[in-house]
Parts: structure tokens; C-alpha cells; sequence
DNA sequence: AAATACTTTAGAATTATTATAAACTAGAAA
DNA sequence: TTTCTAGTTTATAATAATTCTAAAGTATTT
């Protein structure tokens, strides 16, 4: 991903182009494989990185800002922290509960035969699908 | 829901048959509809029904050695709090944000036709379907 | 009843996240 | 450029869910 990408994924989350926000945007989708991550996660690594540390909250205002704008999405894991993924495009989760790992599914590897329909007057938005692993 | 059965469910959790414990048991099994919950929400409506507080800690407690029991399972949703379901049977969630309700589906109302293999040396333990609702 | 084991409870500790306010920085205007 | 202003970063405080702890309470065994 260029350099430009990086401004424009800041620029369209509302965002100017600062050192720290550059960094994480960087770290981010710079990246060929998709990416999983909690705010604690992606704080440690960056620190690794770039061998200076970015305060939480700009991680979180940051994180926030980029899944407004849909450059992130949010994933649902049991559990306390929440977690975050690269991969915006509609697809599915392995969950490895063991090293609470997750890995994408390709939404088109999970074919859905029947479904209900949603209740009076709601639509449905999504449906996701998570498969827990064990060993 | 017999006594009997409050008590075997306590029984079968580890758990000996306290006042506290009888009181939550009862609230959350002698129900004929599935019942969703938070430790909070479930706090509040204990609160109200005996006129008698119990102490958040004896409902964590609780909850959590009927989880492992068997007798509740824990229902992933996005965002903060942990939501419990009486619901133990496989099945799957619509899930509303604006109401932060759950609505169970029966496992036999979704079919799936297909799904990829697990990962190498894991097992899949159960799939998880998961419908977020809109308006 | 005495001793022992298990429970409840209030409150402290922990963890994830959000809010705050002072110091800082980038970009626009002069 | 320098100055000004609006937006940013940061450390720290606040909040919220959950877990831990240790003292006081209750049940069970002897």
C-alpha cells in the first residue's frame, strides 16, 4: 500500500495526518494479509516497531475513527477485550480459544442454505458466522 | 421446573442448595421461554423479585458454575458486558443494538450448506450463527 | 455444643475503555 | 517566516465489568 493510501485512509476517517496516526495507519494496512488485533495487541507492537510509544488513547481515538469510516471492523469474541480486523469485506471467523486466535473465512467458503426472517419490523443487517475450535 | 429439579441442577453444579443460590436458580430455570441475561440485568430482577439483595460476587459465582455445569451457556455479543443464555441446546442469535436484545433461533430455522475444513491439527467444536438486526 | 468446612458479603483489586485537561503541533493567515 | 487557531497527544483520572479477598455468617459433622 502507497504512501498516498495511508493519507487518504486518514484523510477519509476524518483525520490529519500526525506522526502517530501515520505510524498505526502504517502498521495497519501496510500489509498484504489480513490483520487481527486488540488495542493492548497493537499498542505492544507498535512500540516494538517503532521504538516509541504512542499513547492508548490515541490508539483508541484512532482505531474508532477508522472503524467509523469502515477502514476496520470490529469482530465479536467472547470474552472481555474486544477485537479488531483489517479485513472490512463481509466474511466469517475461526476462533481458536486456546490461543484466542482468530482466522478470517472467506464469505464465500460459508454458504448459508436457510435462515429466518427477522422479527416485525427489523431487517436484518448481517450474519456472521463463528466457528470455535478445539483441538 | 420441579424443586426437585432446582435442586439437581444445583447438585450437579457443585453447588450446595443456599438460600442465594435456590433463589437464582429458581429465577432463572423455572421459565418456560428461554431467558438471556447480564449479571447485572439479573442482579436487578433478582432484587426486585425477592425484595432481598444478593451480592454481585454470589451471582457471579453462580452463573459461572452453572456454565460450567452446562446449565447456562454464555452468549458472545459485541461490546462490554457478558450475556448468559438458559438456552443450552445448539442454536444461534438475532441480536438487536438498538435494544441490545438477543433473540434466540432455533438451530433447526438455519441450514448450512457449506462451511470450510478447520485448520490443521483443530477440530471444529460448534459454528456459532450470529444476525444483527437493523431497522 | 464444638469443630470444621463451606458461603456470603462488602469492599478492594484488576482490567478494558473512555473522559479530561494541560501541553503540543500542524496548517492557515498575516 | 512568525502568529494564530483549531486540532492532537499525552498522562492521568474516571468509569464499568469482573474477579479477588478476607472477615463474618451458616450449615454439617462429631
Amino acid at each position: 500500500m502507497k504512501k498516498i493510501d495511508i493519507l487518504s485512509k486518514l484523510r477519509s476517517s476524518g483525520l490529519r495526518p500526525t506522526k502517530q496516526r501515520v505510524e498505526i495507519a502504517k502498521f495497519l494496512f501496510e500489509r498484504d494479509k489480513t490483520f487481527h488485533f486488540t488495542v493492548e495487541s497493537l499498542g505492544k507492537l507498535l512500540e516494538k516497531k517503532t521504538a516509541s510509544k504512542c499513547a492508548l488513547a490515541t490508539i483508541y481515538n484512532t482505531v474508532h475513527a477508522f472503524i467509523s469510516a469502515g477502514h476496520l471492523k470490529e469482530v465479536e469474541v467472547r470474552g472481555n477485550k474486544t477485537y479488531f480486523d483489517t479485513n472490512v469485506s463481509s466474511h466469517h471467523h475461526f476462533y481458536d480459544a486456546e490461543t484466542s486466535e482468530l482466522i478470517d473465512i472467506d464469505a464465500k467458503d460459508v454458504v448459508i442454505e436457510k435462515i429466518p426472517k427477522a422479527p416485525n419490523g427489523k431487517k436484518i443487517k448481517n450474519v456472521e458466522v463463528f466457528i470455535n475450535l478445539e483441538n
